[in-house]
DNA sequence: CTCTTTGACTATCTTTGACTTTTAATTTTA
DNA sequence: TAAAATTAAAAGTCAAAGATAGTCAAAGAG
C-alpha cells in the first residue's frame, strides 16, 4: 500500500523540477481531487515535506482563483545553517533528521558518503538510549555535526 | 520443535539472498501474521539475528503504510571492518574512540571532513545521555558509522 | 540461568472531515 | 456607478480515527 503522501510529495518536486527556477503554482482541490484524496491532506504533506528547514517556502491566497506557491529557496549557507539548528531545537525524529540530511545532500552542502556517516549516526539503532531521551541525543549529535561541517569549509 | 525465531531468521535470511543488492522490505504485521507470532517477535528476531555487527542494517517507518526495511551490508569476515568493530565492542571512551577516527585518517580511509563530522557524532557533548551509558553510546555510533563508510566504498 | 515468546502499553505517522478564515466575484443599493 | 453587502470559492486548522512499528517486562521453555 503505497503511501499517498509520499506519492504527492513525489509529484510535487517533480513539477519544480520541470518549471525550474521560480517554484510552482497549485490549486489544492484540484490536486486533492487528481489524487482523490482530502484537501487538507496537502496541507499535510505541505508541512511535513516541504518546511522551510529544508529549503522551501510556501505561499498562498484563499478565496475565488486562490492557489498555493512552493518555491525552493537557494539562501546563503550561513543563514541556512541557523535555520536547520532552530528547526533541530532541543529534540528530532528521526524522519525529520533524515530528510535534513537528504536535503543537505541534494543541495550539494554534503557528499553523498558524509550524508551516509550521518544518517549512521542518527539512526534509531545507533542511539541505544532510553526511548525517552532518544530525540534529544539526535538532535544534539546531528546539531553539533551540521555546525562542523559548516566550520570546516575546506574541500569536502 | 525449531524455535519460530531460527525460522523468521531464515525466511528473512532467503528473501535477501533471493532479492540481492537493495535489501528487503517486510511489514511487521503481515510477517507476523505469517509466522503466527506476536508481532513484537519480530523485532525479537530482527534485535538479535540482525545487528549492526553481523553486517544488517535495519530502517523502519510507523503510520499508514510503514514498513520494515532489511539491508544486508557487504562485510567480510576478517577484515578490517570487522576488527575494528571487535575492538569498539559494547562500549568506548572518548579518547579511544577519537584515535581510531584520527588513524582512519591518516590511512585515509576518510576525509579530514568526514573524521570532523566522526568526531562530532561521537564527542561527549553531542552524546548527552546519563554518563553510564555514554561509551555504549559512543559505540553504537561509532560502529554505525564505520559500518557504513566501509560498505560505500565505492562512492566518496 | 539464559534465551524465547507473548501481550499490554506507547510512540509515530497518515488519512479524513468538520469547522474556520480569507478573499475574489457578484449583486444590491444609494 | 461606486461603495456596500452578499455569496461563493478557495485555503487553513485541528483533532479524531486509523495504521503501523517500538518498548519493556513478565511468563515460559530448555
Amino acid at each position: 500500500m503505497s503511501k499517498i503522501s509520499d506519492i504527492i510529495e513525489i509529484f510535487i518536486k517533480e513539477l519544480l523540477e520541470e518549471d525550474n527556477e521560480l517554484g510552482v503554482e497549485i490549486q489544492r482541490n484540484e490536486l486533492a481531487n487528481h489524487f482523490n484524496c482530502a484537501p487538507s491532506h496537502i496541507n499535510y504533506v505541505l508541512t511535513t515535506r516541504f518546511t522551510m528547514d529544508k529549503g522551501y517556502l510556501i505561499e498562498s491566497r484563499r478565496g475565488g482563483g486562490g492557489n498555493i506557491k512552493i518555491l525552493k529557496l537557494n539562501i546563503d549557507k550561513n543563514t541556512f545553517v541557523q535555520i536547520l539548528i532552530d528547526e533541530i531545537g532541543e529534540n528530532i525524529g528521526k524522519m525529520q533528521a533524515a530528510s535534513m540530511i537528504d536535503m543537505l545532500k541534494d543541495r550539494n552542502l554534503v557528499t553523498e558518503r558524509e550524508s551516509f556517516i550521518m544518517a549512521a549516526a542518527i539512526s534509531d539503532r545507533s542511539i541505544n538510549t532510553p526511548i525517552n531521551i532518544k530525540n534529544e541525543v539526535r538532535a544534539n549529535i546531528l546539531k553539533s555535526m551540521i555546525i562542523t561541517i559548516f566550520n570546516h569549509k575546506g574541500r569536502k
